[in-house]
DNA sequence: CACCCGAGAGAAAACGATTACCCAGCCGAC
DNA sequence: GTCGGCTGGGTAATCGTTTTCTCTCGGGTG
């Protein structure tokens, strides 16, 4: 596998391999009739840098490490892309890893990120901050994802709490009493403020029969539909912590004859695309998943070019009302197929 | 931004350079006291090695770079999916590129690809062969995902001819005549045989109005599906070049209350998560989309070991039989949510 | 006692770039 | 004629590792 180097167009060129590098980067004077022989030459080589020594000895690789629990389902696939393009935008690179709910794992990944990136993109609900705070090579400019800020990393922090009240409000502001939840799993953060926030907002007291634990997966939103429809008396609206596990339901609960909203309504999180194609439609907890990427690698690429500046952002979920809550407010005006704005909320 | 180096570590414990090397690689000889010392300085000083360097001069970088038209739709974060798990099974990373059909940034990311990865997942069904095979960086290991082997680049593909020609015919049989279908967008690679499927596969002749241009996106399914249903006479089936433009599709239907199946069925391609969930659900030709990816990353894995080894593979995808269609059958018994294998044919 | 061998560990050469530094011309000014 | 400044371009240090030599030190052997 010989590859050509600098080295090879210098020697081809006739000059130094300094004056090769400063043609190609544009930078130092050098004569024209050199300069177009440099360019020739490397044309005909196909000459092309080797970007790794490339950022060993500029001290930058043009690339962010991006550390996701999973690549399953549409959330991280949305988040990915947004990430994705704003780093497209600034030249920048993507280095994938995922951790699947392993703290070793994690931890791996997260070290072998050293030297490979300039950043770290870092979503791992389950782990604490004393795990996060313990293996993450200090220097490397980094933003949590998901998670509180600490210790000079900024973070960007979707507010489940507010937005789990928001859901069960707007399900009882709809007449329903009897609220069951799908849970995320145990030790992930962000199940444990939905929940949280569920609890809070729930209009009466149930027994634990009534929260069932899921791992965000459709699998699991179909296993809880059928624990739940099962319960005596039945709830009449289940809220699930995301919109995978809504997709579950729906199709346990489809399963049964169970009608929705009529019989129970149901309500998600996320809004991720799938959630307009389910039947019906499902009234969810909005976050721009994409938009939320976008941000925290944007966040990201301010704290590699000012390390001072460290702050954090909090992304407001948006009630988007569709059909599966059987919300009785008239149907907004559908122009063309997107959601229209109405009163703060979204009505599709 | 001081981060701690190989040499800290070997200052700090009063050894080489060389033997902390020796030490945390467990190569070559170092006596068991320098060892131990070795060890608790690096542990101390929390020394993480730096990639890059490593990479360098080992000339392996342990990561693969994978290059997608896009990250929209669950086809490929599926694709990214499969691809990431082989790799995390090889101890493999995946440097992620998207070139958006835009024949400048492909060739830009495959640039920048150069020492950076040890192999390239590319593909890019927008692009010619002249085209790769002049941005492609010689000595380079490459598999080409769904586009024809060339030039010594394995490659796995999906054979869309056979697919198209599978659901037309799947839809004459189930006494279809009018099918009208959504094509990929022009210079697609996947579009165009797919297009070419179905139009021999096609039980009549139709005029050119019945093959409606998409970019395989939802709105452009939506669009074609309002296209579509405007014809007169009306096609009695349609047969989207993939399931995004299906959902679009079925939405359009949906809204303009055609009847799926009723008045017209419907099929798609690729068999994404989503299919299920569309309602009706989505007859469709699977590809095994997580599965693809995983296959293409282990085929570039083994010829980044024997370089000598070129070989290209196929996958076949096959019809899955859900309602959107009408298929007349009976219905397969339904035991878990799974899909259940019938006479070579999923039916859902 | 000379010799050889192996173990342990350091010095230094890579890897493929960028860039600070220096030097050789050349030209105009004094 | 000398000097100074500018231009073009080469030399070499550097980035953080791995790895090949090489050297030293002990101990067993003849």
């Amino acid at each position: 596998m010989k590859t050509v180097t600098i080295k090879d167009v210098a020697r081809e060129a006739d000059v130094s391999i300094a004056s090769v590098s400063r043609v190609l980067n544009g930078v130092g004077r050098v004569g024209e009739a050199t300069r177009t022989r440099i360019l020739k030459t490397a044309e005909r080589l196909r000459y092309v840098p080797h970007e790794g020594a490339r950022s060993l000895i500029m001290r930058r690789t043009a690339t962010i490490g991006i550390v996701l629990p999973d690549l399953h389902g549409e959330f991280f696939s949305e988040l990915l892309r947004g990430a994705d393009n704003a780093a497209r935008a600034r030249g920048l690179h993507l280095l994938v890893s995922t951790s699947h709910g392993n703290p070793e794992e994690a931890a791996a990944a997260i070290r072998s990120m050293r030297g490979r990136v300039d950043g770290l993109l870092l979503m791992s609900p389950h782990l604490d901050h004393a795990f996060v705070a313990r293996h993450l090579p200090e220097g490397l400019p980094t933003v949590l994802m998901n998670a509180a800020a600490f210790d000079g990393k900024s973070a960007v922090d979707v507010e489940d709490y507010v937005g789990a009240v928001t859901m069960v409000r707007h399900l009882a502001g709809n007449g329903r009493r009897r609220i069951a939840h799908i849970a995320g799993p145990v030790g992930n953060s962000d199940a444990t403020e939905r929940l949280r926030g569920y609890l809070d907002a729930r209009p009466e007291p149930l027994d634990d029969g009534y929260v069932v634990r899921g791992d965000f997966s459709v699998a699991s939103g179909y296993a809880a539909g059928l624990a739940l429809a099962a319960l005596d008396p039945r709830p009449d609206a289940i809220f699930a912590a995301n919109d995978m596990m809504a997709a579950g339901c729906i199709d346990a609960l489809d399963e049964l004859g169970i009608a929705v909203p009529g019989e129970i309504a149901l309500g998600g999180f996320d809004d991720v695309p799938l959630a307009h194609f389910l039947r019906p439609p499902l009234t969810t907890m909005r976050i721009n998943v994409a938009d939320f990427g976008r941000k925290a690698l944007e966040r990201l690429a301010s704290t590699i070019e000012q390390p001072t500046e460290v702050e954090s952002e909090t992304v407001v979920p948006e009630l988007v009302i569709r059909r599966s809550c059987g919300h009785r407010g008239r149907k907004a005006p559908k122009s063309n197929g997107e959601d229209s704005l109405k009163q703060g909320r979204y009505v599709e």
